[in-house]
DNA sequence: GGGGTCATGTAATAGGTTACATGATTCT
DNA sequence: AGAATCATGTAACCTATTACATGACCCC
């Protein structure tokens, strides 16, 4: 029921975004996402640029345009997007805008297992945790301000927004472990539990 | 600096946590893994728990305890784990714990790239994640009303509560997303950017 | 007792990351 | 000019997912 996309590496959606306003060539494609901070959403690394490029253009959603020489520099080839790949851009936005795509964030499966630490050890970990976030949410903020202040449409600012809510709600989240872990209720089950345990 | 693991699938952190209760085959790892529904926080599918079971056995965090034959069903390897497994296991945990991991999480890279939707597509898509989410949060609150009916120890649900933190958390970041992109000037804004592109 | 389906594993394929390679540029 | 660094690509290597295979069990 799914439809499962041709080229489902999120990097080809940017690829297919730069592509709408220009033909370039993969390094130019590399450069400009990793300039305007998009690999701070987007998993970027050189190589699965490269395989992703080529992934597109077998599938049809961008082509060739020329391949330039210029003398030095090897020959890069130039890609544009095609009539396919507009459609496949806009498909694809809509999915990720109006479903939700199943995660699994790593804390989540700490969470998911955390009774094999002890309530003292798991209550300290998590302290560390805490600060870490406090220094991640600041972060975040900063970059929020100083684009303000740079006077950036507030539309690309909507990504370092969710990032800013999402750990905000994990602080809150934390905070409140930490107190339950505190509990001496269970700090005794968990020592029956652990005796229990073959 | 960031110590790689050997074994770097999150399946194999909850095979180290059930085979420290006790020794088993795959097979049976899988099936637990599912009747506690750790698959909901765990990416689960069958070929790569051989996979991974594999891999720590080569890296030595388990071991073959003994293959049983019992004239019927195909002989099954019994694993155990091994003195450097459990070491494994709780690093492991201690770091997934204290420090957050970065994730990419694919509303974020919608987010990103939202700039490329009308603002009227985009507050229509943006409605139709709101309702889903709102259904994820209801089915969440469901297992968590369930749980603690059933008297499921806490610590079990921490994960269920994690989850549902951040769904609430999106909530609240998409309501006032489709507040802001009422802003008739933002209308405007996208109009003059859609034309300036090339 | 033959057709479905559950239990169990393996192999083929596709996807992604790291390591390497090579020419140009810059610095001293 | 030689060393260090940047620009650019490719290839080798892992990892993960899908598809396939095989025997047992269950049901009319």
């Amino acid at each position: 029921m799914v439809k499962r996309r041709k080229v489902s590496n999120p990097l080809a959606l940017a690829v297919l975004v730069y592509l709408m306003a220009e033909p370039m060539h993969t390094y130019e494609l590399g450069r400009r996402l990793q300039e305007h901070g998009k690999d701070r959403s987007i998993k970027y690394n050189r190589g699965s640029l490269y395989m992703v490029v080529e992934q597109l253009c077998k599938a049809g959603f961008v082509a060739e345009r020329e391949t330039v020489r210029d003398t030095q520099r090897p020959e890069r080839t130039i890609y544009r997007i095609t009539e396919a790949g507009r459609d496949e851009l806009y498909d694809w936005m809509r999915a990720l805008v109006a479903v939700p795509y199943e995660e699994y964030p790593h804390f989540g499966v700490a969470l998911s297992l955390l009774a094999v630490l002890s309530p003292a050890e798991a209550t300290e970990l998590l302290g560390r945790r805490l600060a870490t976030l406090g220094e991640q949410a600041e972060e975040t903020r900063g970059v929020l301000r100083q684009a303000v202040e740079d006077d950036v449409p507030w539309v690309f600012l909507a990504e370092e927004r969710y990032r800013l809510s999402l750990v905000e709600a994990e602080i809150r989240f934390v905070t409140d472990l930490i107190e339950s872990l505190k509990d001496p209720a269970y700090e005794r089950t968990w020592q029956r539990m652990k005796e229990s345990m073959t």
